[in-house]
DNA sequence: CCGAATATGTGCGCTCCGCACATATTCGGT
DNA sequence: ACCGAATATGTGCGGAGCGCACATATTCGG
C-alpha cells in the first residue's frame, strides 16, 4: 500500500475541509453539522428529522436541537408531516438563500485550491476522483452523507453507486 | 473553472475527513483539534503553547483547555521552557503511543478509501496532488496547519513549498 | 529602568451534542 | 377491533470544546 499517498490526500482532504467549514460559519454563524442540515434539508421534499439525523450521523436529540436553531434563525420550517408522527422540513425563503450562499462558498473554497493545475491536471484529477468515487461499495445512507454539502446544481450524474452495494440494502 | 470537479474533491474530502476524525475519536476518546494537537506536539522539540494555537488555529485560551485536557488524561507533559515564559510541551510515553495508533488509524482511514484503485491509478492521482499542493502560495504557519495531521514517517519530502510564498513571510 | 510586548493561566458563558426519558402516532398479529 | 411493538418527535440534563475578557509573569527595547 503506498502510505505516502494516503498521507497527501489526507493533507489535501484536511485544508479542503478547514476552508470549507471556515467559510460556511461565515455564511451561516454556525458551525458543525448545521452547514450540512441546511443543504440536506433543501434537497429534498419532505425531509425529516429522523432521515436527517441519518445523513448526518447525529442523535436523534442532537438533530432536533439542530433543527431549533435553524428554526429559529427562521432558515427552516417545520410542517405537518405526511405520517402524523413526522415533522417536514422545508426551507424558508431567507433559508433558501443562504443555502445558497454556502454552496457558492463551499463550490469556491475548493476551487481556491484547485486552480493552480492547468485545465488538463485538472480534468485528470476529476476523472480520477470519480473512479474512486465510483468504486466505494456505498449503502444508500452512506450516499446521502457523503453528498451531505453536494452543491446539486453543479453536481450532475454523481459518481456513488446507488442500487448494488452493501449486499443491496 | 470547473466547478463539477470542485464538488467532487469536496465530497471526496468530506468522506475522507469523517472517517479521520471517527477514527481519531476512539483512539483519544476526544474529538476537535485534540488529536491534532498530539500529532503536532510530537513532532518537534519545545512546542509551546503559542505555537500549538496558531497551528491548530485556536484561541490562547481554548488551546490552554486543550493541552489541560491532555495533561489530565496523561498524554502530555508541561515542563519549564527555555523562555521563562513559554511553557514546553512533550508527549508522555502513553502518549506517544497514543499519536502512534493515530497516525496509523488515519493512515488505514484513508487507505480504505484509497485502494479502490489500481497502483497505477494511485500514483497518477498522489502525483497531480502532490502537484497541487506544490504550488499552493502557503506561509510557514499555513503549512503546519495543514499538516497537523500528518504523519512525518511516511510524508518525506512534503511538497508544501518552504521559504518563498506570501510576501516571504 | 520602566513601559511594551510576549506567553501563560482563569472566570465565565456559549454552542454543539449525547443519554435517558417521555409522548404521540402508526403498524402488525391475533 | 384491539393491544403491544415499532416509529418519530420532543425535553431535562449534563459534558466537551471553544472564545472573550481579564489577570499574571517574564522578557525586550529605548
Amino acid at each position: 500500500m503506498e502510505t505516502g499517498i494516503a498521507n497527501l490526500l489526507g493533507a489535501l482532504s484536511l485544508a479542503v475541509m478547514d476552508r470549507i467549514e471556515q467559510g460556511a460559519r461565515e455564511v451561516v454563524g454556525r458551525g458543525g453539522e448545521t452547514p450540512a442540515a441546511l443543504i440536506v434539508i433543501g434537497y429534498g421534499q419532505g425531509m425529516t428529522n429522523d432521515k436527517l439525523r441519518r445523513i448526518l450521523g447525529l442523535s436523534h436529540s442532537g438533530t432536533v436541537r439542530l433543527v431549533d436553531r435553524l428554526v429559529s434563525d427562521q432558515l427552516v420550517e417545520r410542517r405537518p408531516g405526511k405520517d402524523g408522527r413526522e415533522v417536514a422540513l422545508y426551507l424558508t425563503v431567507k433559508g433558501a438563500a443562504t443555502r445558497n450562499d454556502l454552496l457558492v462558498s463551499r463550490i469556491s473554497a475548493v476551487a481556491s485550491l484547485l486552480d493552480v493545475l492547468s485545465p488538463a491536471e485538472t480534468k485528470r484529477l476529476g476523472m480520477l476522483i470519480r473512479e474512486l468515487l465510483e468504486r466505494q461499495d456505498t449503502s444508500e445512507l452512506d450516499r446521502f452523507t457523503i453528498c451531505r454539502m453536494c452543491d446539486d446544481r453543479v453536481c450532475t450524474n454523481c459518481p456513488l453507486p446507488t442500487t448494488k452495494s452493501k449486499r443491496d440494502r
